[in-house]
DNA sequence: CTTGGAGTCTCCCCCAGGAGGAGAGTCAAG
DNA sequence: CTTGACTCTCCTCCTGGGGGAGACTCCAAG
């Protein structure tokens, strides 16, 4: 009843490769009951198999080895709790991810206009007279950053009556492109002639003229095809860069999701 | 004008690493608009910038190079779609099955056991008399295979109107962790006497006797660990095996999920 | 006792999809 | 001219094994 196993009968009741037995060994988190010395062959016990088994479910969730290790040679079973459980919340934001991009996927199957389906048209914008809030943002930090500021300026905007009379926008002083800290221009058109006397926040007029637009639909995180887009566009297109970039937010980002926020590009391509 | 982008300015354009950008190069997907000769410099265009984010989206959900390549090759926006969709369905797939494992995780850790919870009990089973098919299977089809069998066995038993007396269980001659074909038995308790004349159905009466138990929950395909647990601890115990083991299915795998299935391990360790 | 087939050993190379670094060449500004 | 930032090619390394070569080893049948 000495129960010694060979490595193929053992590899067929756990579902393990032989090559994959063998690395566990190697590795040092299966090892056998028995090695022969002589003739090297490796003999495991009945036991063993559930150790292999569960090894076998935790790589299927795509745990690494040295973690599982570690897992399983942990004795106290809260510990290993609350290890399987990080690990769980791991697995469970991998899932959000692709999900994202999965519906990212599904946009651009909808259009059905290739890859990368932008349209870039040429229009007249007005002058704004706005409220204005300059502040460089690293782009790790971008969104909050500019949340943030926007919260800033609303409130300078409500407490002097000046209402917004139009969608908010930013201005782009610095490429986007760069992971460096950039030079940012959050904006909230108002009634002309407003003041912002203490504070950040000050009154100014941004020019209109013709710019070259495109409409960015979905995440903000993934609007950088549309710069692209339209910066590709007007080299092929000769046109000449007149000013910096603005991105013109068309839908509140409280009250539609996320795959449906809609944002303008604009590259101001010469005055009028 | 003529916006020609090192690299890595080009990678902080594209969030792709130079190291990719060579990579992706080398492999055909996206080539460098030009390549000065002399020094060997890569120059990218604008223009580029739009593939390669759509090379990033693709990679970042898992697809493989080669297949980025045919997506990005084809002209027709139909089949990219097509490709799209198909690989959408993929990761849907590893999605469930992600999710499946960490459902199993989620049982384990809920038991708070460890790793592999079951338990043994020794108990006195009664002898029964059965309504018995006898028949082969392999690994891979014997889920199909029982439920038929038990279509079978329940249409004879019901047309004897020796209605079952009893749970249903399946005896396994053959070792269950061989891949090879195995020989199991499916049996319905019946009443005493009863007879199957025709057809491949036969009564018979099993032997009781005392037996090593455990429950498993869960899944029918994760049962493998109760049995190692079982034979591992008859093992450690000094018990002797004594006929094949048995499973007996305590629930109805139409009335509650998957996830709530019981399967009573049976292993009979001497006659009473 | 031999023989044959199945099982096992170690050793080596290979895969994707890059990361990291060495050593050398290149480019632009001061 | 120098200096520092870029870039080049070429090399090794990573994970988690897979595939195969060539050599033992084990078990059962003849």
């Amino acid at each position: 009843m000495t129960d010694l196993i060979p490595i193929g009968r053992f590899s067929r009741m756990t579902r393990l490769s032989i090559k994959a037995l063998r690395f566990y060994d190697e590795q040092g988190m299966l090892k056998p009951l028995r090695v022969d010395p002589s003739s090297g062959y490796r003999f495991y016990s009945r036991v063993q198999a559930n150790r292999a088994e569960a090894i076998r479910i935790l790589r299927s969730t795509g745990m690494p080895i040295d973690e599982i290790r570690e897992v399983l040679a942990e004795d106290d079973p809260e510990l290993t709790g609350k290890r399987l459980d990080m690990h769980r919340e791991r697995l469970l934001e991998r899932l959000a991810e692709q999900e994202r991009m999965l519906r990212f996927l599904e946009r651009l199957i909808d259009r059905g206009e290739g890859v990368m389906p932008y349209h870039v048209t040429v229009k007249q914008v007005e002058p704004r007279f706005v409220a204005a809030l300059r502040l460089r943002i690293s782009l790790a930090t971008a969104g909050a950053d500019v949340q943030r500021g926007f919260g800033t300026l609303v409130q300078a905007v409500t407490a002097a009556g000046a209402g917004p009379t139009c969608k908010p926008f930013v201005i782009h002083h610095d490429v986007v492109d760069e992971q460096t800290d950039g030079d940012i221009e959050i904006c909230i058109p108002v009634k002309p002639g407003t003041a912002f006397p203490d504070g950040p926040v000050r009154a100014t007029e941004i020019p209109g003229g013709q710019v070259a637009a495109t409409v960015h639909r979905g995440p903000y995180a993934e609007i950088s095809p549309a710069y692209h887009y339209v910066t590709g566009w007007i080299q092929e297109q000769g046109h000449q860069h007149a000013g910096p970039p603005r991105e013109i937010y068309l839908n509140d980002p409280q009250s539609v999701t996320q795959d449906d926020l809609l944002t303008e590009v604009q590259f101001p391509i010469g005055y009028a």
